[in-house]
DNA sequence: CTTCTGACA
DNA sequence: TGTCAGTA
């Protein structure tokens, strides 16, 4: 039924921060440098989904490991891609079972 | 809530 | 350079 967990829940900035113990003013940094790009509200206001959630965690991860922004943003994308071609991959795996169970082909004898 | 500016280690 | 406080 859920085609991709895509954020069920979107909070306001100052929920964010709550959450992650961190300043609103970080988090809109974080966004001015390309790290992550929250929903916006026809006003104006950032809605930061589940995802974004994530991804907000991950960047405290890399900055207590010792990265600097632009670390953080190189990586950040790495990852995506990295589960892009998982899901490649996942795709060719199953396509190739498929092959598999149907060989060999009925009245190929010879 | 938003943006911008400046100070600190 | 990243974080935080104050401002408009």
């Amino acid at each position: 039924m859920a085609d991709q967990d895509e954020g069920r829940g979107l909070y306001a900035i100052s929920v964010v921060a709550d959450l992650l113990g961190t300043g609103q003013q970080n988090i809109r940094l974080y966004e001015r440098r390309g790290l992550l790009t929250p929903g916006r509200t026809s006003g104006g206001t950032r809605q930061y989904s589940d995802s974004d959630l994530a991804v907000l965690r991950r960047i405290g991860e890399l900055l207590d490991e010792g990265l600097n922004l632009a670390g953080v943003a190189k990586v950040l994308e790495l990852e995506v891609d990295n589960a892009r071609l998982r899901r490649q991959l996942e795709r060719a795996r199953a396509r190739n079972a498929r092959l598999l169970d149907s060989y060999p082909p009925a009245g190929q004898q010879e």
